[in-house]
DNA sequence: TACATAATTTAGATTAATCTAAAAATATTT
DNA sequence: AAATATTTTTAGATTAATCTAAATTATGTA
């Protein structure tokens, strides 16, 4: 496709994450917070990737990936959820570990590479996080799944994946033993403070806080 | 170790090459050519690099790699050697398809990364052109061996390394039936132009020219 | 040794990506 | 609808890496 730099690749990734894949506008701002950089520089880019025709901008609008742009955006996220396939299954990293090598990963120029990777791989559909991992065309599909905090008490599931793939967070779910398929039974919930005790793998019952079970996906049964 | 940059580790890299291993001195525009800048960029890098002490350098009197740049130049090539046997091994690369993906993995940085890929590989010594590995110490050691236009008429050998690993010439070795580990012989060598007779795998003899003569490496039996 | 040639360094610009501070536009609240 | 607050953009700098052209230093040869 077009040459984009290291950089113009992340705030592409950046959009369409914070766009949930290309459907909302994106300010400034919101894309200022998500990199940790400042609203002067997010706007500076946005004129360089718009001269691009990578983004639709306008003017104090916000922007939103063009159909370029949301291509180019699917092959990174693609490359980051191959590599940590790789990273986990091959290079036996903890989930935890993979992400900040992934980002470096990830642009990586070279499609015969990412084509063998997927082969040898065995076109792996979800990543150690549960992401979805796009095919050649961009197209994925997610598994349905809802956040424990949204189930009611009484239902079970299976983790299907985490909504934060931060590393102490998933140190924190490796400690309390849960991991994607996992299963999991609502046994209860407090209103006070939003906590719920869970049931994991039919073995122990623990109670998470509500910013843990909002980040835990559960397909219900 | 230290923060080098891309360009930085690069630079070391062909100082590394330039020196042999850090025997000689370097100068400006023996550096400029190998990377292909120019010889003013090639000053203010030294500089800077002799500023985190990773080079020795002397105004007008050229530079060498410090003990420090010394290591740096070989994780970079540890890992660049790695990557190819990775390409080649795991990913179905051809030998003249990975140099160019390698210069970009060569600057991942993850030391775990490292130490895995070459559990992995089953601890590769060569790289698929017969380059040797560097170890985690940066010790390596390399086989003996002879450019065929130095080899005496009847003598023979295996082919252990080529000195040139670009795609047109290791297309061209592949068109001729010469691979790391094909056995050469001798047959004839011509004063004229310095081109040779040889015989492959004692199957076929072909002439090559004096250039191509001097990038094959054999070790003599 | 002196002159000519070659190599190297310096001076001054350029480009990409970033920042701070100030100005302008938009949104929210009286 | 004003006034105020927030968001976004512009202006002007900075840093890394690069370049061209000019100045300087070193080298080779007569
Ligand atoms: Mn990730
Ligand atoms: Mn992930
Ligand atoms: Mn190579
Ligand atoms: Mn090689």
């Amino acid at each position: 496709m077009i040459n984009l730099s290291y950089t113009e690749e992340n705030y592409l990734k950046s959009i369409y994450h914070l766009s949930k894949g290309g459907k909302l506008d994106v300010s400034t701002n919101a894309i200022a917070d998500y990199q940790k950089t400042k609203a002067a520089s997010v706007t500076d880019m946005m004129k360089k990737l718009a001269s691009k025709n990578v983004v639709d901008y306008q003017k104090y609008k916000g922007v939103n990936l063009s159909e370029k742009g949301k291509k180019e955006a699917l092959v990174v996220i693609r490359k980051h959820r191959l590599w940590e396939v790789f990273l986990v299954e091959k290079m036996k990293f903890n989930w935890d570990e993979v992400h900040d090598v992934a980002e470096q990963l990830e642009h990586i120029k070279s499609p015969l590479l990412i084509k063998r990777l997927e082969e040898f791989l065995g076109y792996p559909k979800y990543d150690p996080h549960g992401d979805p991992i796009p095919d050649e065309n961009g197209a994925y599909k997610a598994k349905p799944q809802v956040p424990i905090n949204e189930v009611e008490i009484g239902q079970e599931g299976i983790v299907v994946a985490v909504k934060d793939s931060s590393s102490p967070f998933l140190q924190y779910l490796d400690k309390i033993g849960t991991y994607i398929g996992a299963k999991i039974k609502v046994m209860d919930k407090v209103n006070f403070d939003g906590s719920n005790e869970i049931l994991i793998d039919n073995k122990r019952t623990i109670s998470i806080s509500k910013q843990v079970s909002e980040n835990i996906l559960i397909s219900e049964s």
